[in-house]
DNA sequence: TGCTTATATAAGCATATGATTATATAATGA
DNA sequence: TCATTATATAATCATATGCTTATATAAGCA
């Protein structure tokens, strides 16, 4: 016995069925790191703009993540105050940095600046 | 930058999505304590005999448990030298303890033991 | 040997999932 | 105002998933 917060069962579940997809798992990861806008996901998973828009209400919609309308953008950012965020934390942190699909996008000169 | 190993995102998502049905995932923290049978997950999860091999099947398949036949019995336990079983279990360690279920079943007289 | 219990597997089926295409909405800028 | 760019959403569809039913296999026991 720990003091650790647990999560019920059927929510754990839920969750990792959303993180069970390769790219939804993938945004998590690298928004943990970067904001980041449908448009540059389309680039860097190289999917069209409503199977990007579609991962993306999923995970709004359990409310991982946050958006925010900048301009013609919206941006996505990470929920840090989600109640079971500690939990999608440590999964996260087992997980391989994606920076190399940000260093690209830069690199191609395909990452969005709105300020 | 850490020194823990990553584990690359294909193969994560695929344990995620494994781990993202909750008669799987109860299975694995229930095998975390303690090994079962097919027929006690059948009382356990009030589920078909069928349904419950068929589960215990995908997580062998990617070896997340070992099985064992006793006599009549399949025994099912953790497979703790899984490459990925760090990961597996720091996900285990969030959720709840399930040794009510194993209580009741003791209590209805139903836990196989065959030694 | 034949019956019972435990388990595995195959086939079938309903629902879930993740993509596509088409279209609507919203902001920008000429 | 109109065209362009970014995004959302709806409809559709193919495939995946998880269950059921039916059946096969394996062990224990009378």
């Amino acid at each position: 016995m720990n003091t650790e917060v647990t999560i019920d069962m059927q929510r754990a579940s839920q969750l990792l069925k959303l993180l069970g997809d390769q790219t939804r798992l993938t945004m998590m990861k690298l928004l943990q790191s970067h904001e980041c806008c449908v448009c540059e996901f389309v680039e860097i998973f190289k999917m069209s703009q409503p199977a990007i828009s579609q991962h993306l209400r999923k995970l709004r919609d359990i409310e991982l993540v946050k958006e925010e309308r900048r301009g013609q953008w919206v941006f996505f950012s990470i929920n840090e105050s989600h109640e079971d965020y500690p939990f999608i934390q440590t999964i996260l942190e087992h997980l391989p940095e994606q920076n190399e699909s940000i260093a690209e996008l830069e690199a191609q000169g395909l990452r969005v600046c709105c300020q």
